[in-house]
DNA sequence: GCTCTGACTAAGCGCTTGCTTACTCTGACG
DNA sequence: CGTCAGAGTAAGCAAGCGCTTAGTCAGAGC
């Protein structure tokens, strides 16, 4: 059956993605070339175009499964604690522990952006609102039940999100702090910032 | 003489860096053509060459004139105030005001340093390394002499630094905060940081 | 008026780009 | 065994790339 052979299919399609990342983030979307993307993967260059539909697709997903699973871990630190100081403090714990340890794809999904279509990219700024509006709630609430003190709530939910998104550009494996680390840290800080 | 020609062979060579600048700044390095800047200059292709060496070069100059100007803006606020808080408090409303103002250039020197030659490459990161130690420095002499309080003055550094760099990321000149609002707040959140 | 200099350009060179075409090969199914 | 689908490729196409060549033209100096 058909599915027997799905497993190496797959394998094939998801080379070619890690490919991408790679190439990407080393270089850029338009510094790499499809010829990259498939050496990258051990293929031909044709080999691309069996599994994808262009270069810009490859991008879009990358782009798409990053965004989408940001969300998901803002929404999880938020829907794991209760109060406003714990989600914030859960929410940039994981926030910048997860750009650093994926700082490859995260530069990928937050300056390559521009690369995309018109309507992958109207997509992918929908997701970034969706994330922003919680950081953004976590801390309004914070202020409004008086746990929090920030003179402008959504200037500092940018600043936070600002913060936790630059790791990405930054940070180096092998630079002598691990993502756990950065992220104690960056809570620390944010917790003052927010005026815990 | 020569120099009264001069002033308009100036203003060539200006004209293409400022094109080279707003087409970077939009599509990247990798994603301008020589023809956009030419052509963002008002000149042939060819025009570009009898002011510049190459693309690269235009990309280089970008980043060392942008490096220098960043250098010199947190050096001064060094020199001007007397004391961490006072030097801490006026570095980081420059820093943050100048990304700002000129975030269109901020964001190539940011974010297309990879484009650059090994060589180009070596001399830009030995700038940012200048600019780092001066920040890292006032940190670590206003934990000294105790009127800043941070248990990592390297990682604290890096974050204050960060923080600013990524306001070219997102900063637009129509979205309701001028350069001088979003200073003042980053200045607020800097002092709270670092334990002020 | 003649010459020389330097800004500027029309045309184009050699190469690389994203992507396609026409094909081969492998393995599942009847 | 014959067929057929789908993964993969060798070759290549049209377009675009960075940069060069060979020349035009305006203005300064004598």
């Amino acid at each position: 059956m058909a599915a027997a052979r799905q497993p190496s299919t797959t394998d094939a399609r998801e080379r070619l993605l890690e490919a991408a990342v790679a190439s990407f983030a080393a270089r850029g979307f338009h510094g790499t070339t499809t010829r990259d993307i498939a050496a990258g993967a051990g293929m031909s260059p044709a080999a691309l175009y069996v599994h994808h539909r262009s270069k810009e697709e490859l991008l879009h997903q990358i782009a798409r499964q990053g965004h989408l699973r940001t969300l998901a871990l803002v929404e999880a630190a938020v829907a794991d604690e209760t109060g406003p100081v714990g989600q914030l403090t859960r929410l940039v714990e994981e926030f910048v522990r997860h750009h650093a340890l994926t700082h490859t794809t995260a530069r990928i999904i937050n300056y390559e952006m521009a690369a995309l279509s018109p309507e992958h990219l109207d997509e992918i700024m929908d997701l970034r609102r969706r994330i922003d509006a919680v950081v953004r709630d976590v801390i309004e609430r914070g202020v409004a039940a008086g746990v929090l003190a920030t003179p402008d709530p959504a200037m500092t939910a940018t600043a936070l999100l600002s913060l936790g998104i630059d790791v990405a550009r930054w940070y180096r494996d092998d630079a002598g702090w691990t993502p756990e680390q950065v992220a104690a840290h960056y809570r620390d800080l944010a917790l003052r910032m927010a005026g815990a």
